[in-house]
DNA sequence: CTGTTTTTTACGGAAAACCGTAAAGTGACG
DNA sequence: CGTCACTTTACGGTTTTCCGTAAAAAACAG
């Protein structure tokens, strides 16, 4: 459930007109500041009074002013949060936004929402945060079809075994051992292990963890 | 046996799913709608002309739009259908439900099952009709194993951290020294193996990968 | 402060996973 | 049949994880 939520944003009028939308979805007082900086202070003071905060959104681009900021810009913040605070939710609320730049947000800070500010950003909004409250992921419209290609290394039956053995508990030994049991073809331990590294190399993972975990949240297995 | 079938759900392209897999079934002619008021309507004229429906397919989420609308989600129409017609089965056809959310539709409105949308959808949408058929219940995948390993052993903040890192791919010393820069208390590489091993005890996992899997599936991380 | 209990860390050997390389097997083709 | 290209397997060394034990540190009681 997402009740602490930490909203920066410079744009005053931008700023209420979230916590309009919060309120509507009866989630009551979310904190927020105007400056990155505080952003990050906030969060940590929360963290160590043990009351950390369930979500935070963010624009992407802060302006500059009389005050000097550490951090000056919403990826930065995103990583330095990130950074103390893993298990941390992020929406990223922005204008602006190459796609290149929602994917790297996604795939490098692990970042649960991204929403374009514009015509029906409200409604977009809400439907992002009940998307994470749901503990999914919310992509912007143009990039579901987009990703959805690009996601496109067909695993094939023999690599959904593998991973539904692994997930299941299965060592690589053992698993070996059931497909030699079952006459699947290449069940040599070199040959899973192999396997095992393009996979995760197609799927740009670096532990068996992290792959199991994506493979998981994507429902492939 | 189950003959008349109410299909509530916004969105054209799963709605046509739907009826294509009942129609795989053998199922003719199912009604369906594309708003949650138009369900409970057709429910009560059904009743009315003494025809009634044998089982509502719903979805939970339903978009906003241009119509206003009395009842906004699944669960109300849910709630509403029940009380006009207590004998009707009920089918969730969903992708959003927390395991609380499921677990609360099923004791307390005792819907017939449930089924996420993902994957494998139609099929298990089939399983499931042919277990509502048998006057039987349906209950997700994931949610069978959660009810089993109600152990309800508790993870804190410290074994989320944990378990998060691990799920990005980070490495045990990595995840050490990750602790360790940001003074979380703990930090030696022999807590973090600890801590694991007292998890995976707890949920009954045998390794790394079937932690990570379980705890995906649970939306614990 | 002293002694006791609990938690955390350090360390070392065993098991498993990782990674490169070479050998054995397989299939297509002339 | 022999060659070539490719896949699969076997094997050894390295890294990482696993697991037990013991020292060190912290928390606690008297």
């Amino acid at each position: 459930m997402i009740q602490k939520i930490l909203i920066a944003e410079d744009y005053e009028t931008v700023n209420l007109s979230i916590q309009k939308t919060l309120e509507e979805l009866h989630i009551p007082n979310p904190d927020y500041v105007y400056y990155c900086d505080d952003a990050l202070l906030r969060i940590e003071k929360a963290l160590q009074a043990n009351a950390s905060y369930d979500l935070l959104i963010t624009d992407l681009h802060f302006e500059e002013d009389h005050r000097q900021q550490k951090i000056s810009s919403g990826e930065a913040l995103i990583a330095a949060a990130r950074n103390i605070q893993p298990d941390l939710k992020i929406l990223v609320f922005s204008a602006t936004g190459k796609p290149s730049t929602i994917e790297a947000l996604f795939q490098k800070e692990d970042i649960d929402g991204y929403v374009y500010k514009g015509r029906n950003d409200a409604r977009e909004l809400k439907l992002a945060l009940e998307q994470i409250a749901a503990n999914r992921r919310y992509f912007p419209q143009q990039f579901v079809q987009q990703q959805k290609q690009k996601n496109t290394y067909e695993l094939d039956a023999f690599d959904i075994t593998i991973l539904t053995l692994m997930a299941n508990g299965k060592r690589q030994h053992e698993i070996s051992a059931y497909l030699k049991k079952n006459n699947i073809k290449p069940s040599g331990l070199s040959s899973i292990e192999k396997r095992l590294n393009t996979i995760k190399d197609a799927l740009d993972c670096s532990t068996n963890e992290q792959l199991i975990a994506h493979c998981v949240k994507m429902r492939i297995i």
